[in-house]
DNA sequence: AAGAGGATGAACT
DNA sequence: GTTCATCCTCTTG
């Protein structure tokens, strides 16, 4: 019966307004996604994430602060949503970090299911539980039901439908381990960066060849 | 106005 | 390992 609140405290502007977004990125390992849309509530654990460091980051669609109709948002201050359309298929879901003209984002990869794996499944059209559910950032964004709709969507609002919380009163030690973005080989030695964070062990990560619990 | 290519994933061989 | 679905954004002319 105890208040919730005292342990699952949704992250505001103050959080993500730091100037670090590969600090950012790393904290956001072990935190909750929660969408709470019309469908229903799910919620994920973040288990997966990557830090894109708009100013100096040829694999950031604000490189060089290249500001366009699709990466103004990314100029916003951080808290915001950038979510966009990838190959023409995958909505990719991102959240913007820093203050107001630093384009930075942290691009969600994969969640470990929560709360609410049916209604995953049947937004992923699937009939078992694997980590194919929620690995890769695309197919994350189907099972939480994040769409380009959400862009621009403001996060830190206490009416949001949709944001991110942390469950403990005490930050546990996570481990964590890093290596180089996927996807961003036309970035130069950007590319070789390790801005790819994961939680270590879980078996809920994208891009595992050898898995040793399988989901 | 046209064309290339992409922060992917699934289904193949 | 390879192919390809599918469409928006940005660049070039």
């Amino acid at each position: 019966m105890d208040n919730q609140n005292i342990f699952f405290k949704r992250l505001d502007n103050t959080w993500f307004s730091g100037e670090d977004v590969v600090a950012i990125a790393q904290s956001l390992l072990g935190k909750y996604l929660v969408t709470d849309l019309p469908e229903g509530r799910a919620v994920g654990k973040i288990v997966e994430t990557e830090a894109y460091r708009g100013p100096d980051d040829r694999a950031c669609h604000a490189w060089n602060n290249r500001c366009t109709p699709r990466t103004r948002v990314m100029f916003e201050a951080g808290g915001i949503a950038y979510v966009y359309l990838c190959y023409g298929i995958h909505h990719l879901f991102n959240v913007v970090t820093g203050p107001k003209g630093m384009p930075h984002a942290v691009l969600i990869r994969a969640i470990e299911p929560i709360e609410n794996t049916p209604l995953m499944l049947q937004r992923r059209k699937m009939e078992k539980t694997t980590y194919r559910l929620s690995a890769g950032p695309g197919a994350m964004s189907q099972a939480m039901g994040l769409n380009t709709s959400f862009n621009e969507l403001q996060l830190t609002s206490l009416d949001s439908p949709i944001w991110i919380e942390s469950r403990e009163a005490e930050l546990p030690e996570i481990a964590i381990e890093s290596g180089p973005r996927i996807g961003v080989s036309y970035a130069g030695t950007c590319a070789m960066r390790p801005w790819r964070f994961w939680i270590k062990e879980s078996p809920w990560v994208s891009g595992i060849k050898a898995r040793k619990n399988k989901p």
